[in-house]
DNA sequence: CGGGTTGGCTAATGGGAGTAGCTTTTAGGC
DNA sequence: GCCTAAAAGCTACTCCCATTAGCCAACCCG
């Protein structure tokens, strides 16, 4: 009865290949038999390393929140403006393309009270924070700053969930719609900062 | 030994209600035992209405994209140009609020060989059908009309799954930011169609 | 009223999460 | 080099859910 050797970390990152091993819907398919199998192990030894799938969901979500962040941040080093966004976008896209499983991870909510979420809460956070630095460089003023972001990010993600959800036909265009949405959305941030007409609303809730 | 009279329909509504209980994640925590609970019968006499759990998942997303097209088509009736997509948006922004489960059921990618998902399949076109009705009265330039379609989609997806999600802290200002993106939509939407240098892309591939 | 169809039931299987308690390995102290 | 105690595995078990099989009652049609 030799041992495996396996810790927290392990079983972890084992849990994340078995979450790209299953494709868009590795995520959502993660179970505690399948890393068992994968790391040649019975079921229940596993719970000497991890709590609960629920932890080992949320260990596989933070990670992928932190290798995203880590691909945002690398792609942003020295670039600035309408350059910086396009390529955080792309690089955000490219990891959603290499692990769809783990960027499905990202998607997870974290619960805004319970504190075994907060270092997911933390990692998110962060994630957004590579956004805000890039749209820092556009010169909003403060207080159109968070609308941009969501903008941003609401774009960005959705295109990616659409994309690999298989919700677009015809797979030859979609770079070329990446890159007329990722210009929208410059123009957009640009006239932002300068208050064009179209843009204009203030706060006080025209709408709704 | 009363009857329940169940029926296909009628399971599938029960089905429908008990995603809508679960809250935003009341699609994916979507059972049989919950169905059969809530219709007062045990588990197994669902088969009788039912294939099986997957089946009734998909009618489930089937209504649900049925819902989200017809309040897309009933806020845009009348409507032209940029006041046809803000009604469009909030319309199905409104959906989503509303339903939340259900929306999430509407994000569930038909499988493109599967037989059995080809309803799904076209009454996923028809809803998407919507939006290129909407922007069809900005004139785009036919070989941009998929961007521009894809662009909106990404945006007001994103936006929604963003925010059902709990990925925006600071409540009170969602509304503002959901309209700024859709002014964003619309500026670049109307940017495609008369060619605006910002947005000049040609087709032979620029990027990546 | 009688029989077939239909809709419901109970019982049973299989699989996955999670718990309890046992056993062996292994690291450290002596 | 032992001896012990914690750590890491295992088997056996429970519970919950999906699904199948086969039974029985209710309804419909003549």
């Amino acid at each position: 009865m030799p041992r495996a050797g396996l810790n927290h970390a392990v079983v972890v990152n084992l849990a994340a290949q078995v979450v790209d091993d299953g494709g868009p819907r590795g995520f959502a398919e993660l179970s505690l038999a399948k890393v068992a199998a994968k790391a040649g192990v019975a079921a229940p030894s596993l719970y000497k390393h991890v709590g609960s799938l629920a932890d080992l969901r949320r260990d596989v979500a933070l990670i992928a929140v932190r290798e995203l962040t880590a691909a945002g941040t690398s792609a942003t080093v020295g670039r600035a403006g309408a350059d910086a966004l396009h390529s955080l976008a792309t690089a955000w896209r490219s990891y959603a393309h290499e692990h769809p499983g783990r960027y499905a991870a990202t998607q997870i909510g974290p619960d805004p009270e319970d504190p075994a979420d907060a270092r997911l809460r933390e990692a998110a956070a962060e994630s957004v924070q590579v956004v805000g630095a890039v749209l820092h460089g556009f010169g909003l003023p403060d207080d159109r700053v968070i609308d941009a972001v969501r903008a941003v990010r609401a774009g960005i993600h959705g295109f990616v969930t659409l994309e690999l959800g298989g919700g677009f036909r015809m797979r030859e265009d979609v770079d070329q719609s990446f890159t007329v949405l990722l210009d929208m959305l410059v123009a957009g941030v640009a006239a932002l900062a300068t208050s064009d007409t179209l843009l204009d609303h203030d706060a006080t809730g025209s709408h709704r």
